[in-house]
DNA sequence: TTGTTGACTTGGAGCTACTCCAACCCACTA
DNA sequence: TAGTGGGTTGGAGTAGCTCCAAGTCAACAA
């Protein structure tokens, strides 16, 4: 598969796979003879994970460990494993925030509803 | 208030308030004699607000935008209130991201307890 | 055979939203 | 008078992309 099919698999754009390849948060991508880059379904899998741990605010760095792990073997399942529930735990903290960054937009929306051209905060 | 104080009361740190300011994502700041800034308890609000929408991931631009319709005056209300309600939007369609990217780590912990050490993808 | 097109390559510049730092100023206390 | 603790500005550095120029290569059309 090339790059810009992959890229619509994964949800990563072509641009930002080449930058993660070099950042080293790729396994090793096959190239053909042409020197263009060929992906497996297991690389597919692999940007489709990595898309969703960024676009839900995983730092670089850690998915830069979170890939050197998986290339060092299945010996590192343990801390692997570790790193996606410390992951998981951020998902909640950022959800509570959500929540209520909710909360306080309603009431400033209901003061704009209320004061309509009086209050001015 | 001074800066130290007032970063303190709304969440953003003093060189972001100065970013903010030199950005025109503030209202006018008072400043002192001493040429420092002091700030009011409608600035402390004001930035408080900024915190949640940043810390929800609203653009600069859009805080731009909505710093410059609040200075404008109350006809800008309807507006601002606008930009709060799609914010909210945002919101919603953040958090389900959030819940899909759960379902997604949970299934990717559970294979690396099940697989344990054959698993590899 | 010779363009032309289209998909890819690399290296590097530019962007957002900070964050940190140097160099400086001023007020106050010991 | 020296030191400390606040603040000031301007500018450099950072993360994580995103875009672009210049080039390569394969395939197809005239």
């Amino acid at each position: 598969m090339r790059i810009a099919e992959a890229a619509a698999a994964c949800g990563l754009s072509a641009d930002t796979i080449r930058y993660y390849e070099k950042s080293g948060m790729l396994p090793d991508i096959r190239r053909g003879g042409d020197g263009h880059r060929r992906f497996s379904k297991e690389d597919i899998d692999w940007m489709t994970l990595l898309y969703w741990l960024r676009e839900t605010g995983m730092p670089m760095q850690q998915m830069r460990r979170f890939t050197a792990l998986a290339k060092a073997g299945p010996e590192t399942v343990a801390e692997r494993r570790k790193i996606l529930l410390d992951h998981a735990d951020e998902l909640r903290k950022r959800r509570d925030l959500l929540d209520k960054c909710e909360a306080i937009l309603a009431v400033k929306i209901a003061s704009y509803d209320e004061g309509e051209s009086e209050s001015e905060s």
